[in-house]
RNA sequence: GCACCCGUAGCUCAGCUGGAUAGAGUGUCUGACUUCGAAUCAGAAGGUCGCAGGUUCGAGUCCUGCCGGGUGCACCA
C-alpha cells in the first residue's frame, strides 16, 4: 500500500462520514499537505465546505470547528492514523502512525530506475517532440523541447502509460531547400563533392555546424550580399525551384537534399543521444507526400464537410476552414488556407494528415526502415516510400501510429495552427475529439543582453532596449547545443579530476558526462513551460544551488552511507519491519525516534519522498514537467539537511539507528527514481 | 483591431483543482569542515503579489476594467 492509496482510503471516509453525519454527498474530497510538518501529515478543509452545504440544505448554521469535531472521531479508526486534531477554523489535520508505515514504505520494492517494463495491454500515447528543421546543428531552443518532450515520456512511463516517440522530420520544407540553394548556387556543389566535403570535416566542425554558418549565408545571398536590400527576385526563385524539386523527388536536386537532410539528422541525433534522448521513429515529411497521406486526408476532410472552396474573394480557389473563434479584419482573415490556389497543400494540411495518422485515422500506413540502433539495443525506425523495407528479417518492428491520444511538444507560438490541427481532427473524427490532441507548448528560449555580450553578437539600438533577444537559426544567431554541452563538460571534468584524483581518465570523464548532463537537464526544466528562458551562461553553468548536480550530490552522499553500511543496512530495515509487526513494546519503541519535535523532522522526509507516485500523477496529467524537477530539488534539499543533522553511523541506539537507516533508504531510492524520471544520472563519485 | 501568455524579494523564478504566517535559488552580510564528502548546512536582511473594483467564511490564485511587456493572427513552416 502506496501514500496515494491511503489517501484515498481516508478520503472516502469523509465521504461517507459526510453523508451519514449530515446527509450531505461531497462530489469530491480535497486532501492537502498542512504547510507546516507539526501540524499533521494530512489536512482536510472539508469542514468549511460542509458547513456551506448543511446551511444550504437545511438552513442550520453549523460551525466548521464543531463539524470537524464530528467528522474527526471517525477518522481516528483507521490503523494508518495516530490521531486527529481539528485546527485554526476548521481544518481536520491527520497524524498517521509513523512506526507503522515507516516499515510499510521501507519494504516497497525498488524502482527499476524509471524503465517500467512494457505495457501492450495499455492504449498508447504519442509524443512528439524535437522536429527540428534538419538543415543545421540545433541550439538550445530546440534542446529545451527535446528535454521537455523527453521528461514527459518519461513522467507518462513512470506512470505506466505506453508511449510512442516520435521525431517530425521535415525534409521538404523551406529550411532545408535554403541550405540546398547554398550548396548548389553559393558553394557550387554536386552531390559527390558534398559528400567528400563531409568526410574531410574536423570534428570539431562537424556537418551540422558547417550548414549552421552556410544557412546564415543563403539569407544574405537572396539579398544579394546586402541585408537591408529587398530580395533579389531571380535568386529566391532558386529556392522555390529546389522546394518544387523536393517535392517532386526523384531528381538529382532531391537526391542531394536527402543526403543533407538525412546528415543533419544523424548530427542532431548524436547530440540528443549525449542527453539521453532517444526515439522511436523519425518521420518524414517527403514520405507522408509521396505516400499520399495528405490525398486521404482531403478526402475525409471534404466528406466530413469540414473544408470550403472559396469562389470568390481573395481566397478565390482556395480550399479554406472556417474558423469562427477568429474574428476577421481587413488586414487578417479568419479563415485557414488549407490548400492553396495553385493546389499545393499547407504545411497544416500536412500536419493534420500526419495527425490523423498518429491517431489510426487516416486508413494508410508508412513504411519503415531502420535508422540508428542504440547501444542497448533500442531501434529508431525512419519512415520510407520503400515496402520491401519491411521485410528485414532481423529485427522485429513494432506497429507505429494508432494511438489514442497524441502530445505535441511545439513553441507556444504555433498554437494557432495547433488549434486548427486539433479541430480538423475532430471534425473528421467526431469520436476522438479534440481532447485527443493535446498541444504541449512552451515559451522560447531567447539570449540575455549578458549573453550576447558573451557571445559577441552585435545588437541593433532597437534590441539593446529590449529584455532579450529571439534566437535565430536564419542569422546564426544562437547557443549551440554541443557548444554548450562541451563547455559543461569541461568545467564538470576540472572539478571532478580535483576532487577525485584517485579515479581514471576514463571514470572522472563519465562523471563529468553525468553531471553536464544534470545541470543542462535541469536548467531547463525548472522554469515552467510558459516563462521564457532568458539564457544566462553563468546560471546555465552553474553546480550550486537549484541545479540537478545539487540533487545528484545529494543522492551521492546517500549513496556513500550505503555503501559504508553494507549488508547491515538490509538487516536493520528488516529487524525494523519484524518490530513493528505483532509486537507492540518493540513497535513503540520504533516510534520513540519519530516522536516530537525532532521526530517530526525526520518523519517530514518520510512524507515528502513517499509523494513521488503523487507529483508524477500531476506532471502526467498537468504536461508541465517542472513540478517534478521543483520536488527533486525539494527532495533534495530535505535529504541534505536530514544529512546534516543526524549521524547514520555513528549512531549508538540500535533502534534509532535502524530508523535513520531506513527514512535515508526510502529517501534515496526515491530520488533516485525522481532524478531518473528527469533523464539525470546520479554518479558513484562526483 | 482580435486572440493567447506574462507581471510575486535587488536579480531569476515557484506557488497543486481558491485554504492556515506568500516560498526557493541567486546576490549581500554573518557563522559551521578532525565527522556518512562543504558541489553542503545554519542565521540575518529583503514583499502594497502591476493598479482599481467585484465574487465569499477565505483571493497571489476566480470575474470585470485598466496599465506595462511578450507572442500570434501568411496561398511560410
Amino acid at each position: 500500500m502506496n501514500l496515494i492509496e491511503i489517501q484515498d482510503r481516508l478520503k472516502q471516509q469523509v465521504r461517507a462520514s459526510a453523508l451519514e453525519l449530515f446527509g450531505v454527498e461531497l462530489d469530491q474530497v480535497n486532501a492537502e499537505t498542512p504547510p507546516r510538518a507539526e501540524l499533521g501529515d494530512l489536512a482536510f478543509p472539508v469542514a468549511f465546505e460542509l458547513a456551506k452545504l448543511v446551511k444550504q440544505g437545511t438552513g442550520v448554521k453549523l460551525p466548521p470547528r464543531t463539524i470537524a469535531e464530528q467528522l474527526k472521531a471517525k477518522l481516528e479508526h483507521s490503523p494508518e492514523v495516530d490521531r486527529v486534531e481539528v485546527a485554526g477554523a476548521g481544518y481536520l489535520n491527520v497524524f498517521f502512525n509513523r512506526a507503522r508505515l515507516l516499515a510499510l514504505f521501507a519494504v516497497a520494492k525498488a524502482d527499476p530506475e524509471g524503465v517500467p517494463s512494457p505495457l501492450p495491454d495499455r492504449p498508447k500515447k504519442m509524443v512528439e517532440h524535437t522536429s527540428i528543421n534538419p538543415n543545421k546543428a540545433a541550439h538550445i531552443g530546440h534542446v529545451r523541447n527535446a528535454v521537455l518532450g523527453d521528461t514527459f515520456v518519461r513522467i507518462l512511463q513512470a506512470a505506466d502509460e505506453r508511449v510512442e516517440v516520435q521525431n517530425y522530420i521535415d525534409n521538404t520544407g523551406v529550411q532545408v531547400a535554403d541550405v540546398v540553394v547554398g550548396f548548389m548556387h553559393i558553394e557550387k556543389m554536386n552531390l559527390d563533392d558534398i559528400k567528400a566535403l563531409d568526410s574531410s570535416l574536423p570534428s570539431e566542425r562537424p556537418f551540422d555546424y558547417y550548414c549552421w554558418d552556410l544557412y546564415t549565408k543563403v539569407g544574405l545571398f537572396y539579398r544579394d550580399g546586402n541585408p537591408q536590400t529587398e530580395p533579389n527576385a531571380e535568386r529566391l526563385k532558386l529556392r522555390t525551384d529546389v522546394l518544387h524539386a523536393l517535392e517532386e523527388g526523384n531528381s538529382s536536386t532531391a537526391a542531394l537534399a536527402d543526403y543533407v537532410a538525412t546528415r543533419n539528422v544523424e548530427c542532431i541525433l548524436d547530440t540528443m543521444e549525449r542527453l539521453e534522448i532517444r526515439y522511436d521513429l523519425l518521420a518524414r515529411e517527403s514520405d507522408i507526400l509521396h505516400l499520399h497521406f495528405w490525398d486521404r486526408a482531403f478526402e475525409l476532410m471534404k466528406a466530413a464537410g469540414v473544408l470550403r472552396l472559396e469562389t470568390e474573394g481573395k481566397h478565390a480557389g482556395c480550399w479554406v476552414m472556417p474558423f469562427e473563434s477568429h474574428t476577421g479584419t481587413d488586414e487578417h482573415e479568419s479563415d485557414k488556407i488549407i490548400v492553396r490556389s495553385n493546389g499545393t497543400v499547407t504545411y497544416t494540411g500536412k500536419d493534420i494528415a500526419y495527425q490523423l495518422w498518429k491517431l489510426g485515422h487516416l486508413g494508410l500506413d508508412f513504411n519503415y526502415k531502420p535508422f540508428r540502433a542504440y547501444p542497448d539495443g533500442h531501434i529508431a525506425w525512419v519512415t520510407t516510400t520503400e515496402p520491401n523495407s519491411e521485410m528485414l528479417p532481423e529485427v522485429p518492428r513494432p506497429d507505429f501510429g494508432s494511438g489514442v491520444k497524441v502530445y505535441n511538444v511545439i513553441d507556444s507560438r504555433q498554437s494557432y495552427p495547433q488549434e486548427i490541427v486539433a479541430r480538423g481532427v475532430a471534425a473528421v473524427v467526431p469520436e476522438v475529439g479534440a481532447d485527443s490532441s493535446t498541444h504541449l507548448g512552451y515559451e522560447m528560449v531567447a539570449l540575455s543582453p549578458a549573453a550576447c555580450a558573451e557571445l559577441g553578437i552585435q545588437l541593433s539600438d532597437a534590441d539593446r532596449a529590449r529584455p532579450f533577444v529571439e534566437m535565430s537559426g536564419r542569422k546564426g544567431l544562437g547557443v549551440k547545443a554541443d557548444d554548450l554541452i562541451d563547455r559543461l563538460e569541461a568545467d564538470a571534468f576540472r572539478e571532478v579530476a580535483t576532487r577525485h584524483a584517485e579515479l581514471s581518465i576514463a571514470e572522472q570523464q563519465e562523471t563529468a558526462h553525468q553531471i553536464a548532463v544534470g545541470a543542462l537537464r535541469y536548467f531547463l526544466l525548472k522554469f515552467t513551460r510558459n516563462s521564457v528562458i532568458a539564457f544566462d551562461f553563468k546560471e546555465a553553468l552553474s553546480f550550486e544551488g537549484e541545479t540537478g548536480p545539487y540533487c545528484q550530490y545529494a543522492a551521492v552522499r546517500a549513496n556513500s552511507i550505503f555503501r559504508k553500511l553494507g549488508d547491515e543496512a538490509a538487516a536493520a530495515v528488516a529487524a525494523l519491519v519484524d518490530d513493528t509487526s505483532g509486537k507492540p513494546e518493540m513497535a513503540s519503541r520504533v516510534s520513540e525516534p519519530l516522536a516530537g519535535e525532532s521526530g517530526t523532522e525526520i518523519w517530514s522526509l518520510v512524507m515528502l519522498a513517499e509523494r513521488l507516485d503523487e507529483v508524477i500523477a500531476l506532471c502526467a496529467a498537468s504536461a508541465e514537467p517542472a513540478n517534478l524537477a521543483k520536488y527533486t530539488f525539494t527532495l533534495a534539499r530535505a535529504f541534505n539537511l536530514f544529512y546534516h543533522r543526524h549521524r547514520i553511523i555513528a549512531e549508538q541506539d540500535e533502534t534509532k539507528r535502524a530508523v535513520l537507516i531506513a527514512v535515508a533508504q526510502i529517501a534515496r531510492r526515491r530520488l533516485t527514481s525522481a532524478l531518473a524520471t528527469l533523464g539525470i544520472a546520479v554518479p558513484e563519485r562526483m
